[in-house]
DNA sequence: GTCTATAAATCGATAGAC
DNA sequence: GTCTATCGATTTATAGAC
């Protein structure tokens, strides 16, 4: 009796609805919103413009829905660093050490999910107001994590007393995120990236977690000496 | 014999090519690139769509002339703050209020020319790739300007040694336009602009110059104390 | 679940009168 | 310098076969 192998599935490539979330989510970010169709995200996926619509009700629908998912790998990667810290046996972390493991974990998701999370910073501002309207809610939901951490640490007497905690998440977050911009991490995060020549450069990168050391050595006491 | 009063032109509103400009760098500013039309800013000049071709040989290249426009108001600004530093009368200058200064230019063109200077943080990033190229060289000369700056605190020791000097820049700027996102400034800086004390604001809403001191402060000295 | 076919609207851009 | 009129292409979205 010939025993039947089981078919191991290798599923590298992405299943229909995955699929075109991930080539919508890399157009969006390199064209903005408005200049990429439909039929620029069917012909990347392989498909008709006619069978987005058995996914996603709308192309606002599918818009948001990337931008929901974005915000979905930054939230858990922030709270995954937070119960991780809290669970911490010995209780030798310091607020500064505390700082760094949220501001890496950012980053990570900010550069591991490449064209999902990133379309929170670059193309979210222009977004139709109701693809706003929509994401609002959900964005300050994590902001507001932020707004906790930091107000542990002025409870701590550890901020600056002139500091709005406020203002200082805002201009916080505001710096890491412009790392997107010009940052492109030595260390691959995304296995199956095919490299843009355009923005490849070799010259000043380093790993997200050398980025990660400097942002909090600059965000904590600042670039003079 | 009735003398001819002069006829006293009072110009409030800008003359046809400025007036293209001010509405369509407002409606790219708010919709993006792809999403605002030629008929919509037509429509708010009060003109007809091929009117503005006049003016404008493309769509792309009413886009590129505001872009433009925005890095010459910032650029300009920069430059002002220098000769006004250099020339001095008594060496007094401390390296902080320097950096103060620059900060506080950068930051006031950013929102006295409102939509010019914006775009280029908001919408540049998605913009279609001929405008891109365009921009880049412009954008590069006003970046060596504040290259030029930290290096000459890095060369009188003040920086953090183990700071990359390029990096520092880019972090520091990157804090600076992410204020576009959610500051408003109380105090109007465009002159003309009726303000109502009674109705203005006052939740945490702040001048630019306080806004240029504590980005400053916590540029130079981080949050921690 | 993917396709073909197409509706209905809007786009950037041009031609040419005045 | 601003207009009317319009071309040709492209857009989102729908209908319905398979």
């Amino acid at each position: 009796m010939s025993t039947s192998t089981p078919r191991l599935q290798l599923r590298v490539v992405s299943t229909g609805r995955e699929r075109i979330l991930d080539e919508a989510a890399e157009l969006f970010l390199s064209n903005g919103y408005g200049d990429t169709s439909l039929r620029q995200i069917a012909s990347a996926v392989g498909i008709q413009p006619a069978s987005i619509y058995h996914y996603f009700s709308s192309k606002e629908a599918l818009f948001t829905e990337i931008l929901r998912i974005g915000i979905g790998y930054t939230t858990s990667a922030f709270d995954a660093v937070s119960s991780r810290l809290t669970n911490q046996p010995r209780e030798g972390v310091s607020p500064q050490q505390a700082l760094l493991a949220h501001i890496e974990a950012h980053l990570t998701a900010l550069f591991e999910h490449g064209p999902y999370t990133a379309a929170n910073i670059v193309v979210f501002p222009v977004a139709p107001p109701a693809v706003k309207a929509a994401i609002v809610p959900i964005r300050d939901k994590y902001e507001q994590r932020w707004d906790t951490l930091l107000q542990s640490l002025a409870a701590s007497h550890l901020l600056d007393p002139n500091l709005d905690v406020r203002m200082a998440r805002r201009i916080l977050l505001g710096s890491i995120n412009s790392t997107v911009e010009w940052f492109t991490p030595t260390t691959p995060t995304t296995p199956d990236l095919v490299s843009n020549p355009e923005t490849t450069k070799k010259k000043d990168a380093q790993s997200v977690n050398d980025l990660a050391q400097v942002m909090t050595t600059l965000v904590w006491k600042g670039i003079a000496r």
